[in-house]
DNA sequence: GCCTGTGAAGCTATTCACAGCT
DNA sequence: AGCTGTGAATAGCTTCACAGGC
């Protein structure tokens, strides 16, 4: 009864962030439209699976030239991203962390990491790979001033908790875990566990056996 | 009819993992067994999952005692791995795959990164963090070699999907992606996308609104 | 009592299939 | 014709709830 926007499922929001970035780095340059098929196809998901996700987005198709790219694009970006750019903080400036940052370097997203963390004395107070690193006695400060509501967790495993604790204390909204351990948070923060030993343990399982289904999975 | 081994969901395979690290890094050390619901607290699933997933194994638990944990460790590792140290290939040796392998240097698994590729002449033929690095000319002769049926993929997006064809090439069977592009490969090989930036965009989504029902989720 | 294992129910996600449009 | 949007059907996943055991 509260909600006017009605919520979307946590899958179709991580689809719907994947057409986009498919839309928008992987178009060929001179098309304009495309079917649902053709986004299937790139996205490797049906394509009674993109209408279906589409629907949540409201933007109308036509039955003759497709979708239009841009529009569309428009469309999932005015869902996905806040009005204004969406700062994120960084904790933890080792390899992982660095892997983060020239991740995101190159993406055109609204995501923009602002600010980087980390308990090693020689790596903060100085810029790295474009992003300010501070040490982590600075968190909540900066959290504040720079209105962060997301977070990535890239410290070792041992760390994890530790730094969940203080982004909660903090005000973070919501919590990117890569580190091996699994965090314990309050209800209402979003979290999403991303533990590339359990991946690599699931890929080496399925790939031990034969198996014919279709074997692929996006997370 | 064919298959005597019956197949286990995806879902419960990466529970299954998560378990397996969970009894070995984190159970307290004076214990030997566990309830359901100790382990349900531990993953951040419910214990009629728990029970559900461990039911796949084959162990059976005692109801006054709960599951032994070295025994339950012990059946969950005669499913996911193979008999032998199973070998990996990483392919990128910038910061993620630098990440990479020390995420697994850390951990005890039967997964073993045994070799490392890249494409950078100044990269390669050294040891990189304990693992000999390689350029990408020697990929099949090694996989060969080194009996490697799974790889990592760790490259930037634009190159990623030439590296997949010669994973494939060079008789791979399971890809962990994690390069910000989606592969294509044929039906018959297992691939795992896990993008962080459309990880991110969902953790963005999801703090941004106030949302009250549990929020976490592991991929 | 409190536990496990599990059939059955409930829920979620995906696909099917078709009306309606151009 | 070939597309979209969508109700209905299906498949897959999780929880409920309870029999049976210690």
């Amino acid at each position: 009864m509260a909600n006017h926007v009605r919520s979307i499922p946590d899958k179709v929001v991580g689809r719907l962030s994947l057409y986009r970035s498919l839309l928008q780095d992987h178009a060929p340059e001179n098309v304009t439209h495309l079917f649902s098929h053709d986004l299937a196809r790139m996205a490797r998901v049906s394509a009674a699976q993109v209408r279906r996700d589409l629907m949540d987005t409201g933007y109308i198709g036509s039955p003759n030239k497709g979708y239009e790219i841009k529009k569309l694009v428009g469309c999932i970006s005015r869902i996905l991203d806040n009005p204004e750019c969406e700062n994120v903080a960084l904790i933890g400036v080792g390899h992982l962390g660095r892997a983060i940052i020239d991740y995101f370097q190159g993406r055109r997203s609204n995501l923009c990491i602002v600010a980087a963390f980390d308990n090693n004395p020689s790596k903060v107070n100085r810029i790295v790979q474009g992003v300010k690193a501070y040490p982590i006695s600075q968190l909540q400060e900066i959290v504040e001033n720079e209105k962060i509501n997301t977070a990535i967790v890239a410290v070792p495993g041992n760390a994890a908790q530790g730094v969940a604790d203080q982004l909660v204390q903090a005000g973070i909204r919501g919590i990117l875990n890569l580190a091996p351990t699994p965090l314990y948070v309050p209800e209402n923060i979003y979290l999403v566990e991303q533990d590339m030993t359990m991946s690599l343990e699931k890929v080496a399982y399925f790939a031990r056996r034969s198996f014919n289904k279709k074997g692929s999975k996006n997370e």
